[in-house]
DNA sequence: ATGTCC
């Protein structure tokens, strides 16, 4: 794979075989995948090769191996020039994303209730693969609610403001989504989830600001040093994977009547402008919309926890996907087009005075949450004007390792006693899912963030450490 | 990520 370095953190894949547009890999020299691990820079050109793809095919600095394309890849396809839609490029996480909450609480404050406050999330909050979630839900009539509201109807059955849409990404739902689209299976499947972190790297982390990088955004954020926070990472369950799978199957099958081809099958596309690519589209926007109901529910029994046992409630900073994809209006060689922006394991990054922003953040830009590898730290970022790769950053550490290498690579026993050493309280976590999640299956976060910053993507707001995690 | 294979 030929690299041209343009700067010390963009890298150029020069256009060969059928792609038709370059690859551009934000990465420093230490960070860009090498040898044996070359796969994820394949999957960059082949991202590059799909119809309608505009501007380039981009990576994120903790990009790797993905289904299809590489987790923190980015791709925009030009809808009106053929222009496709991929479920590979969102993944079978659908809208899996973080939602930031802050309390009123500094970190001394927080010590003496410490273990009681950790149980207390433990049993509040439903974790681990399967069932177990915050509601029971009526039947099917109430998950086309779910499906079609998201966090609207989470608020709009008591479990939250009004003020909390206002910092939730697409105010709390995607638009046009269609709940038909998502398959009586899948529904099945979310039935007895909505409501629940789920396993794998999802948790819910209580965290401490311990830097703060620009006092402004910060404050506009409501951020300030040491700071009370929690974190909740997670996504769309059973019901978005197989709403992924349904519509992969569907698609794949299609494609030979487009003519379409692509160079890895995991590629399967269609235009978006197609009977197969909008449904998949309103499909992918109702499974977005389960997700975004599952972190408003967990918010406010997170909330609920912390009012008991601190006497201080949540208030939501932001809540954003990185796996989604979005029309979106976006000026290209100076003439406005609309896009279809595929970003999996990438984060929206809006610069200040975006108008999607709401007011209050308006002169800040948009809360950009990157989760780190369990029991290290996290970044809260912000977009910056010009951004490149339309908007987007990086969404977290990246794996460096695969879940089998770290799982036997990881003495469990060991990683207990190393996070209690550094005052971590943890709680739920199997020792499977310890091991797979250990930092040393990761990149480091602030290595990852550093080069976004310097590829000119983001900038840092804050760097927050974790005192508490619950873990599926 | 995921009822880690319908």
């Amino acid at each position: 794979m030929k690299l041209t370095e343009e700067t010390p953190y963009r890298f150029r894949v020069e256009r060969h075989g059928d792609m038709r547009v370059p690859g551009i890999v934000f990465a420093s020299r230490a960070l860009l995948p090498s040898g044996e691990t070359e796969k994820p820079l394949e999957q960059v050109a082949n991202v590059a090769t799909l119809p309608g793809i505009t501007g380039a095919s981009y990576a994120m600095p903790d990009m790797h191996w993905g289904y299809g394309f590489p987790i923190g890849g980015v791709a925009a396809t030009d809808v009106r020039r053929g222009g496709v839609v991929s479920p590979g490029g969102v993944g079978f996480d659908i809208s899996c994303g973080v939602r930031l909450l802050t309390a009123d609480l500094t970190s001394g404050a927080l010590s003496p209730v410490m273990e009681r406050l950790m149980d207390g999330l433990n049993r509040a909050v439903p974790h681990g693969p399967g069932r177990g979630a915050v509601w029971k839900l009526s039947g099917p009539g109430e998950m086309t609610a779910i499906l079609r509201e998201g966090s609207r109807y989470a608020v709009e059955r008591g479990y939250g403001t009004d003020n909390d849409l206002e910092r939730c990404e697409d105010h709390g739902a995607v638009g046009d989504a269609v709940p038909e689209g998502v398959s009586e299976r899948a529904v099945r499947r979310g039935l007895g989830q909505v409501g629940s972190l789920g396993s794998g790297n999802h948790f819910l982390e209580v965290q401490v600001v311990t830097e703060v990088h620009d006092t402004k955004a910060a404050e506009a954020f409501g951020l300030r040093a040491d700071q009370v926070c929690v974190m909740i990472h997670c996504g769309s369950r059973g019901l978005g994977h197989q709403t992924c799978t349904d519509h992969v199957r569907t698609i794949d099958r299609r494609m030979s009547r487009h003519e379409l081809r692509v160079p890895d099958r995991q590629l399967a596309c269609a235009p978006v402008d197609s009977p197969e690519g909008r449904a998949y589209l309103g499909a992918m926007a109702a499974a977005a919309n389960y997700s975004r109901a599952n972190r408003q529910l967990l918010q406010a029994a997170a909330s609920r926890v912390f009012a008991d046992t601190t006497g201080r409630p949540l208030e939501l900073v932001y809540d954003i996907s990185h796996n989604l994809a979005k029309l979106e209006t976006h000026e290209v060689d100076g003439e406005r087009r609309e896009l279809c922006v595929h970003r999996k394991g990438a984060t929206r990054a809006l610069p200040p005075g975006h108008p999607d922003l709401p007011s209050g953040l308006a002169g800040a830009g948009q809360p950009v949450l990157v989760p780190g590898s369990m029991g290290t730290s996290s970044y809260v970022l912000t977009g910056v004007p010009g951004g490149a790769a339309f908007h987007s950053t990086c969404h977290g550490a990246g794996r460096q390792q695969s879940r089998h290498q770290a799982a036997r690579a990881t003495r469990v026993g060991e990683l207990r006693a190393e996070l209690r050493e550094r005052g971590v309280v943890v709680r739920g976590a199997s020792a499977r899912g310890l091991a797979e999640e250990a930092p040393a299956a990761y990149k480091d976060v602030s290595t990852v963030v550093e080069a976004a910053e310097g590829g000119g993507l983001c900038r840092k707001v804050a760097r927050l450490v974790p005192v508490g995690v619950v873990k599926g």
